[in-house]
DNA sequence: TTTTAATTATACTAAATAGGTATGATTAAA
DNA sequence: TTTAATCATACCTATTTAGTATAATTAAAA
């Protein structure tokens, strides 16, 4: 189960908003996060959709995390990546597969999904950061 | 955070010798649970070098599961994508990630990891499938 | 002893995804 | 009106995933 370098140059986002502990342009993480600037403008979009931050744009703008003490890993993986565990076993399309009901393996891939939603639910990054640097 | 198609028949192919309880063809695994006969037949090999099956060749051979009442998840996953969870943070190239130390996010994705390996070691196929089908 | 039915080993290929670039529009302060 | 920022899309390329193909090895059965 791979985490996307979406994923990961979120996370450095929000990690960076958390320690300046207010706002910054795109271009300053970017260059501060060692991420491509056109590819982090492109995260930061998601990021905004998903409400996870607000921007102001023109001269002055920039962003900011909406609410940095409620962010979970599981809202910066599912804003980025879409979902947090990707089955075909519980795709909308049902031609994804074809065994959707009587699956014994179904239905432990459910409790991995459930399992994995609880926990990255339970990461919050505000407290473990500011538990590791004060 | 994806799953490949080689876990998920895997995990198809331990369902299915532990119902039948004993061993099979990976012919008849294959035919049987929808998998294309030659790409199961090099999953059942990762398999075996990771000891969750034995095999036996020629005429009358076949393949058996050496502990189900054992198997979890993340045996399952392990054998056939090589990590539970795969992030540059954690590779042995250095090259991959240059913020090794000292890093806030690294943590955080540690922290993911030990909670996937944990939870994905304690899903025991066998108890979840025999707590199902009687 | 030859045939047949099985696993084992390895190389190859096509489709999908990930990762990143490029271009231009929009917005708003200076 | 210039400048500095976000916003919206389209595009490209390398890697990975998913699946095929070929041939060797093994062992039971005919």
């Amino acid at each position: 189960m791979g985490v996307t370098t979406r994923s990961l140059y979120g996370l450095r986002l929000v990690v960076y908003l958390m320690k300046k502990g207010g706002s910054a342009t795109v271009k300053e993480v970017a260059e501060n996060e060692d991420v491509p600037y056109r590819y982090m403008e492109r995260i930061v979009q998601d990021m905004r959709k998903a409400g996870i931050l607000s921007s102001r744009r023109g001269r002055g703008g920039g962003i900011t995390l909406i609410n940095p003490e409620r962010i979970t890993l599981k809202n910066i993986i599912q804003a980025l990546d879409g979902k947090l565990v990707d089955l075909p076993c519980f795709s909308e399309d049902t031609s994804d597969c074809s065994r959707l009901m009587d699956c014994d393996a179904r239905i432990i891939w459910l409790k991995l999904i459930e399992g994995i939603e609880e926990f990255c639910g339970s990461i919050n990054i505000n407290n473990i950061i500011r538990r590791k640097n004060g």
